[in-house]
RNA sequence: GCCGGGGUGGCGGAAUUGGCAGACGCAUCGGACUUAAAAUCCGGUGGGUAUAUAUACCCGUGUCGGUUCGAGCCCGACCCCCGGCACCA
């Protein structure tokens, strides 16, 4: 047996034999209870990136875990295959196809894990961008489609001139795209969209059910949705046959409504200026306004500006006559494009009202306040604090609590307005006008319209040969022999939609996927998503709280309501990890910080580079990559293993099988026996329980690092005829087996240099017994007054003498 | 501005939830082995005061105050850092 870990020699030679033994394949017909652990798919770029280690190490320690636990585990991995590097790349190199690309970096990436040694079932790979699982991507919009709840709508869509295709308003960052980092710009476009604003309600709800998410990304999703409880009230216009809706949260404040606003954009404005003597000056304005960057126009710093449209609106409670304003503080996109201005109680509207000289009314003071405040009290500052009213006729002296639910009352009976809830969230815009994506199934009648394709055609394949030099449209739509084909209502000419779906469709069902990989019939069966769904622990990034975890919970309350399912929450329990950094920063090409797995792994093998990566940092914090760290972790390593080379004689004398635990008597140990027997029940009881219920490796770790630093210092009092090997072997086995999802090849060898039977890795779960945990002390407990005053332990041989 | 998370040695981080702050590791210093180096093993390492020494005592978890026999942890006020949302009506 060699002195040192010789990683190259073991590593690979394991990893084979796992492989061949079939030793992570899930085994459908166990009775012991399932366990599915999954970590979030990885785009096949083409190499693993220490993102990716970290991830799927975490995955793989919890998936060991729990098999040696006792549970039936699922754990499998894919490729979220689809998307724009494949069809850059075509573009770039000129002659590789997107899918070739695709094929061979999944072949390079799949190797690359399998050199980590992690522990999938490949029997149940799953590719976004094969036919087979595209088809019931499809399969879920023509579900979706025939329940209305997609559908295709003309509206100003983020379009992003560097990817020149349209985007979701999740894509967009800071007005950038999320990819690209281009600055985003609005078009007027017929696209695909999603209704997932009608889930609104049920995504913010069901957050209680996600106990184990962190507070963190539940308050990010809260803040997309960005849900609102108001009214939607009724202002008539004078002199045109129409009402101006607005959205408020404040309907208490209406006797305080003294202007209306519109966006630039809004419809009624052309109506109130077309050919009167505004009609220039207005127009003149819009177009300033368009010519804004969004960016500028939606900042809280802008300056207001505004004009007025000549227009009257008459507020509905106080019957007066009010001016409508035309602003760039008010947005198309938000409510109904038009407010109600209440300049006393809204600081935008108090700053807009004294820019432009327009009435302030105070219906909301202080309770302290007796005399009513007049505008000019104000000093500039809009008050927004709760109170009285004033001001509002037969409502004054009310709260502001009972004010809204009263006017809300009177409202809805007049037939003015209706209590309303608004969101920030907008239907998810599904359209993409590029390649490299799963087709839309739709298809374009001349006589009957729009057209979903019979689920029996599907999968709408894909064509192979296309030009992709991205023109601002599909590139499908040249291939005429797939836009080309006919009506499956009527057998009329009919074309195809061009378009193809966001990825991040693809990679909103897939945990669905893994569960019955290989039905021909459904996407999944019922009976299987009883068995597997939802998944038991879900790791990955935390930069995919909103997008992907916002769709995915989405998609799985819309196939929950189809009745596919009875779950309405797919990862209940959620690991948010986070990142590796390099000298504080994301490690990334343009900084040249990029530590690159490939050469850890040469240089120090997986367990090592595992081990130190799980040991740095709490799992859901960043993480600062360390080459000093990755020694320290490489030096542990050795020291487990020269603990066992150096003893290997004695050790291997031991077989438990044979003289099982009668060999080891607790009762006759010395006092330094007892502390290292002692120590490894500790080292027991914390290893389970920081990886089963706080997730903590890194303190798993150091326990461990614990348990082989007191096996050292046994040995360090000791001749060797004086070592208790029954008790040492057994320690050694212990620690084997509680070391081994971390450092999964050398507990593999060890396990096996030692003369024990079957694989470590099959191995059951180390028990701790409480009493072997005990110290040989007696607490004392100094009371004062019946409280605890103090608590003194004193050892237990000492006190016997005295 | 609103919401959420956090602040502990030179560094990464522990403290099993109110009970010996700084586990484990990195770095560093000293010792052993060696002709020497590497590797390895053993030991020191929050700050300070006293002592020849063993040791003893004081201070110390962003700041100030409170509750408690006892606070890194609970309460109040403030400062700073990170993340999300933001002219959202």
């Amino acid at each position: 047996m060699k002195g040192f870990y010789d990683y190259s020699q073991i590593e690979e030679k394991w990893q084979k034999k796992w492989a061949d033994e079939g030793l992570f394949k899930t085994d459908e017909q166990s009775d012991k209870e399932n366990y599915y652990v999954l970590e979030m798919f990885p785009y096949p770029s083409g190499n693993l990136h220490m993102g990716h280690v970290r991830v799927y190490s975490i995955g793989d320690v919890i998936a060991r875990f729990k098999n040696m636990k006792g549970y039936n585990v699922l754990h499998p991995m894919g490729w979220d295959a689809f998307g724009l590097p494949a069809e850059n790349a075509a573009i770039k190199h000129g002659n590789v196809h997107p899918a070739e690309w695709t094929w061979a970096n999944i072949d390079n990436m799949r190797e690359q894990m399998k050199a980590l040694g992690l522990s999938y079932d490949w029997d149940r790979e799953v590719t976004t961008a094969y036919p087979d699982y595209y088809k019931w991507t499809q399969w879920f919009f023509i579900q979706m489609y025939k329940k209305g709840l997609a559908y295709k709508n003309k509206s100003a869509v983020n379009w992003c001139p560097g990817c020149e295709t349209v985007l979701a308003n999740e894509q967009v960052v800071n007005n950038q795209c999320e990819r690209c980092d281009s600055e985003v710009d609005k078009k007027e476009l017929e696209q695909w969209f999603f209704k997932i604003t009608d889930y609104a309600d049920r995504l913010i709800d069901d957050h209680q059910l996600l106990e184990n998410w962190p507070e963190k990304v539940k308050t990010m999703q809260r803040n997309w949705i960005g849900r609102s409880e108001g009214m939607k009230i009724k202002f008539p216009v004078k002199g045109v046959d129409q009402e101006l809706e607005v959205f408020t949260t404040r309907p208490d404040t209406i006797y305080g409504a003294t202007y209306m606003v519109l966006a630039p954009e809004h419809p009624l404005v052309k109506e109130l200026i077309d050919g009167t003597d505004k009609e220039e000056e207005v127009n003149e304005f819009i177009n300033k306004v368009k010519k804004q960057k969004e960016m500028e126009r939606t900042s809280p710093e802008s300056e207001k500006d505004g004009i007025f449209t000549g227009g009257y609106a008459i507020n509905p409670m106080t019957g007066k006559e009010i001016p409508i304003m035309i602003a760039n503080y008010v947005l198309m996109g938000y409510g109904t494009g038009a407010i109600m201005a209440v300049p006393a109680h809204d600081q935008r509207d108090l700053d807009f009202a004294m820019k432009y000289d327009l009435p302030v009314t105070v219906v909301i003071q202080p309770d302290e306040q007796e005399e009513i405040l007049s505008s000019e009290e104000l000093a500039g500052e809009a008050y927004t604090g709760g109170g009285h009213l004033v001001n509002s006729a037969d409502f004054d002296g009310l709260s502001v609590e009972e004010a809204f639910d009263k006017m809300a009352a009177e409202m809805e009976k007049k037939d003015i307005g209706n209590v309303e809830v608004n969101y920030r969230l907008r239907d998810w815009l599904i359209s993409r006008q590029r390649y490299w994506g799963t087709p839309i199934p739709i298809v374009y009648c001349e006589s009957c319209g729009p057209v979903a394709v019979p689920e029996d055609q599907l999968p709408v394949e894909l064509p192979h040969d296309v030009e992709f030099s991205p023109t601002g449209e599909s590139p499908l739509k040249n291939v005429e022999e797939f836009v080309n084909t006919e009506c499956p209502e009527c057998g009329g000419k009919a074309k195809r939609e061009i378009d193809t779906m966001d990825t991040f469709v693809d990679s909103s069902w897939y945990f669905l996927r893994y569960i019955d990989p290989h039905n021909q019939e459904l996407p999944f069966s019922k009976e299987m998503a009883e068995k597997w769904f939802p998944v038991s622990q879900y790791i990955g990034g935390v930069e995919h709280a909103i997008l992907h975890l916002l769709y995915a919970r989405f998609f799985t309350k819309v196939i929950s309501d189809l009745g596919l399912t009875d779950e309405v929450e797919p990862f209940g329990n959620w690991l948010a990890q986070g990142m590796v950094l390099k000298d504080g920063t994301k490690m990334s090409k343009s900084k040249g910080n990029v530590v690159d797995p490939r050469e850890i792994l040469a240089k120090y093998g997986a367990d090592t580079a595992r081990l130190f990566i799980l040991f740095a940092s709490p799992p859901e914090k960043d993480l600062e990559w360390s080459e000093a760290g990755v020694e320290g972790s490489e030096r542990f390593l050795n020291r487990v293993w020269r603990l066992v080379s150096e003893h290997i004689r004695g050790l291997k004398e031991i077989d438990f099988a044979k003289s099982d635990s009668s060999a080891i008597d607790v009762k006759s140990f010395n006092k330094e026996e007892k502390e290292l027997y002692r120590q490894l029940h500790v080292t027991i009881k914390r290893v389970s329980e920081d990886i089963d219920e706080r997730l903590n490796f890194n303190t798993a770790i150091s326990a461990i690092m614990e348990l082989t630093n007191a096996a050292y210092q046994y040995l360090n009092n000791l001749d060797a005829d004086d070592i208790n090997y029954p008790l040492f072997k057994l320690v050694i086995d212990k620690l084997l087996v509680l070391l081994s999802p971390f450092a999964p090849h050398m507990t593999a060898e060890l396990w096996v240099e030692l003369g024990n039977k079957g694989f470590v890795y099959e191995q059951p779960w180390p028990e701790y017994q409480e009493s072997a945990m005990k110290k040989d002390e007696v607490t004392i407990v100094v009371q004062i007054n019946g409280k605890v005053r103090d608590k003194v332990e004193v050892d237990a041989e000492l006190s016997e003498e005295e």
